[in-house]
RNA sequence: GGGCUCGUGGUCUAGUGGUUAUGACAUCGCUCUCACACAGCGAAGGCCGCCGGUUCAAAUCCGGCCGGGCCCA
């Protein structure tokens, strides 16, 4: 009867939280592991990547509290900000910025919540068992008040500023854009060559963008390019616009890109801007908000972007200025969220301090825990590569509200902690007027980066500002788990806030999770028509046999997605199950006093191991070393080997102790990566003997202790049985049926448990004959330590070993004046009996005979 | 273009200097064996991406190239 794992999860799951198995107590004296769980974003519901990645979570979290710890796991949603905002737009058919505000909000809210609750039942069905009671969502009052006193706090510290600079804007949304929301496309542009003329002077300049030669304010061209030597220092007309401007040079223009002359505008991009710093060039708006062109653009004003590039290459042709065109690949900055290319405008906008703390930075994230370690780079990399502070005000609504009221002429008056959570836009300023001017006060309409919000999910969890006591235990967490893509964003400015905020790093370890790829290996889109959903995969395959592939990916690696790994994991679900079976059956039958063989001894150093690996494993992160460790042990040491032993003797006590004892062990091992199926064979099997409610109440297994030298009689006996199994295969008899005789042919003393193997063999007689073994030398090799003394000689010793073997027999052989010991050789032998169906291994052979 | 990462039998994968390169899935034999045919035993299948270097010894270290992925410009 296979396992029925539908059964089975449903049951369990309804268990866990009746009687809240993984309900952090906050009373508890056993040490804290806290999880700073990423806040799953409400904008739908959770794809196969979401599932692999907190199915990981959920494994650190079950093993550390397997470990004895007391795990805080909170289950959270992120919420606020513009995916939302733009599903909502589409779900309803409106748009935002026509729609009453409060009731565009309120839609949001409703939209999100409904995801909620759908991804709480996908948590659910994964076994991930994050803890209701640690609940929050980014958009409650509750966590905007944090956001909102993190902020005043930075402010008060003077992190926070409210400046004019250039910044990423993106005329759809209608809102700056951090740089890290930027997003790179390649795209089809024209590069058109137009020609400027001046008194004395006549040049042809490269352009992708020629609506912007109002805002043109110089000519540059690269000051080794001896094309233009003469025109540098010379006045040139815009065409159509007739202004003036400058030929001037600079190093950074590329003499290879088009004609070697370019426009400086103010400001076209981050180049650009560089550009006008440099060479003190004046600052005009050449495009606004809803990206049209501004008044400096004459006739062409209030024209779109797209519109007003196609008319002014009109134009130019009509007044002779057009030279040519020709089609490049251009990479375009777009908006992260709706794809429109992202103009740069002046603005006045909210900063947080961040390029001041570059070397901090770096010293900060030196001093987290990586998992992979080599994730460390990628931040290392982004924070040297920042050019300016991070902006934090976006002109939107579903987010939250800045709590900043400003007059007329833009003196801000920051809103008093004890106020939050505030919206300035319903609530009264702190003072009646500007302490500054005196003149009444309005409210911001701006709300923060939604990164405001999440990145202090760190501080949130900890009871920052709300409870100091729980705090100084909470801070800093034990671990941050977090996606690779989002390292310049979470872990960043987490990093930063934690640090500017309570001059401690946030937390102690940070596991970077990869992403899973489609099983072609590229990446998941739904018009390549190769997304895996992870729904129809627990329905078939059950969410352990979802969580062994999950665990079977190297962590911070991308992975094809394999079905073939929930083919396996679901029958090792069904081994497991088929095993506590067997157990559960002879439960109780035992009548004989019987004492422990070697083949016990065996299995217990087995697992021993298996329990070293596994800790070892899992403390790093590597659930994959984990799972095939503990896989190889029960499907191979424990199903293939130890319980075809036992099987005859199963009636004897300490026989039915020990395989009780290995098997209780495996899932315990387990059940971390597997909640399922150890905790349904646990409450079948265990719960009776071991009392404890859960097998997440258990402790993970210490180490037993055995006889080293039966254990090596076990692995021989172990070794004989097997090849002796398959001796009776081959020879068609059924491995039920009785055998006359089995023997064990030998050139050398051989210990093992003839009872075990006689029994399990069903061999009626079991004999040794000596000395009619022949064996052929396979392979001699040496120990590391013999080739690094004999270096280029090994080869020779080698030679001379493999020409006259009768020398391995002495303790030592003399080589160039050496004397080596033959054990410091390693001699592989084959084993074979001429005439005689025989099984051969490691220093015998073995044959049957009905 | 830069940083990081991966490239091992048909497919996927383990393996960071030293036995005859691990295992899974698929394929092919044989076996209902008293926990499990979602099983067991066995077979076939690999110039470890390519080129060069270091070393007595390289899948493994170094350099270059080719190809996939992530992030960035």
């Amino acid at each position: 009867m296979p396992y029925d794992f539908k059964e089975s999860e449903k049951k369990w799951s309804n268990f866990w939280d009746e009687e809240r198995i993984f309900q952090y107590n906050f009373n508890s004296s056993k040490p804290t592991y806290s999880i700073d769980t990423p806040p799953r974003y409400a904008s739908g519901k959770m794809h196969i990547g979401h599932a692999f990645h907190y199915s990981h979570i959920d494994m650190v979290a079950k093993y550390h509290r397997i470990k004895g710890e007391e795990v805080f796991f909170p289950l959270c949603f992120d919420v606020n900000g513009m995916p939302i905002e733009v599903n909502v737009e589409k779900k309803y058919g409106i748009k935002m910025r026509e729609y009453d505000r409060q009731k565009f909000v309120k839609l949001c809210e409703e939209f999100a919540e409904a995801n909620i609750n759908t991804m709480i039942g996908q948590f659910r069905s994964l076994g991930i068992t994050a803890d209701p009671s640690l609940y929050f969502k980014t958009d409650s009052e509750m966590y905007r008040k944090y956001t909102q006193i993190s902020f005043i706090r930075m402010y008060e510290k003077g992190l926070a500023y409210k400046g004019k600079h250039p910044v990423n804007w993106c005329p759809r949304c209608e809102t700056a854009i951090a740089e890290s929301e930027i997003v790179y496309e390649e795209r089809d542009v024209f590069l058109n060559d137009i020609k400027f003329k001046g008194d004395d002077v006549e040049l042809v300049i490269s352009t992708t963008r020629p609506e912007l030669i109002p805002a043109c304010v110089a000519i540059a061209v690269n000051p080794r390019d001896e094309r233009y030597a003469g025109s540098v220092g010379k006045k040139v007309r815009l065409p159509i616009f007739g202004k003036t401007v400058s030929v001037i040079t600079d190093e950074d223009v590329l003499t290879d890109f088009g004609t070697g002359a370019e426009m400086v505008c103010s400001v076209g991009d981050k180049a650009d801007l560089k550009m006008i710093y440099k060479h003190s060039l004046p600052f005009l708006k050449s495009i606004d908000e809803q990206g049209r062109l501004t008044e400096i653009a004459g006739i062409y004003t209030g024209i779109p972007v797209k519109e007003a590039k196609k008319k002014i290459v009109e134009d130019l042709k009509l007044s002779g200025n057009f030279v040519s065109n020709k089609q490049i690949k251009q990479n375009v900055g777009t908006c992260w969220r709706c794809g429109t290319p992202l103009e740069f405008l002046q603005k006045e906008q909210w900063f947080i301090k961040s390029i001041d703390f570059k070397n901090d930075l770096k010293k900060w994230s030196e001093k987290l825990d990586w998992h992979p370690l080599f994730m460390k780079k990628r931040l290392d990399d982004w924070i040297d590569s920042l050019s300016w502070d991070w902006v934090v005000s976006r002109q939107r609504y579903f987010a939250t509200p800045i709590p900043v009221w400003e007059c007329e002429n833009g003196h801000p008056v920051v809103a008093k902690e004890e106020q939050c959570y505030v919206d300035p836009l319903i609530d009264p300023a702190p003072t009646a007027e500007c302490p500054v001017c005196h003149l009444p006060l309005k409210g911001s309409e701006e709300v923060f980066d939604t990164w405001m919000d999440s990145s202090i999910s760190p501080l949130f969890n900890s009871f920052y500002v709300r409870d100091e006591k729980l705090f100084s235990n909470l801070y800093p967490m034990s671990l941050r788990p977090q996606g690779q893509d989002i390292i310049r964003t979470w872990a960043y400015y987490s990093l930063l806030r934690g640090n500017l905020l309570t001059g401690e790093n946030p937390w102690k370890n940070i596991m970077i999770d990869g992403n899973i790829m489609a099983p072609d290996g590229r990446p998941m889109h739904a018009s390549w028509g190769n997304v895996v959903d992870p729904n129809l995969l627990l329905d078939k395959y059950g969410a352990d046999a979802f969580r062994y592939f999950t665990a079977s990916c190297s962590l911070g690696e991308d992975t094809a997605f394999r079905e073939r790994d929930l083919i396996r994991g679901q029958r090792l679900m069904n081994k497991i199950f088929n095993l506590v079976s067997f157990l559960e059956f002879y439960r109780g039958k035992q009548t004989e006093k019987d004492e422990l063989r070697p083949a016990d001894h065996w299995i217990m150093r087995q697992m021993n191991s298996t329990i070293e690996q596994v800790g070892e494993a899992m403390n790093n992160f590597e659930f994959d070393r984990a799972i095939r460790s503990v896989e190889s042990f029960i499907w191979h040491d424990v199903a293939d080997n130890y319980v075809e032993i036992v099987k005859h003797r199963i009636s004897g006590f300490k026989t039915y102790e020990t395989i009780y004892r290995v098997l209780l062990t495996s899932i315990t091992l387990m059940a971390p990566i597997f909640p399922f199926i150890s905790e349904d064979s646990y409450q079948r099997m265990f719960r009776v003997t071991e009392g404890e409610k859960s097998i997440f109440d258990l402790q993970f297994p210490n180490k037993v202790s055995f006889s080293e030298e039966e254990a090596a009689k076990g692995e021989t006996t172990v070794e004989a049985i097997s090849m002796m199994r398959d001796l009776k295969v081959k020879d068609k008899i059924s491995l039920s049926e009785e055998i006359g005789s089995a023997s064990i042919l030998t050139s050398s003393e051989i210990r093992l448990d003839e009872e075990d193997l006689r029994s399990t063999i069903r061999a009626v007689n079991l004999s040794f004959e000596k000395g009619s073994v022949e064996e052929r030398i396979v392979s001699i090799k040496l120990t590391p330590e013999i080739y690094t003394l004999l270096r280029e000689n090994a080869e020779v010793f080698i030679g001379k070993l493999k020409e006259d073997p009768s020398l391995l027999e002495e303790p030592n052989v003399e080589f160039e004046g050496r004397k080596i010991e033959t054990s410091q050789v390693i001699v592989t032998r084959s084993y074979s009996i001429q005439g005689r169906n025989v099984n051969c291994g490691n220093g015998f052979c073995v044959s049957i005979s009905k």
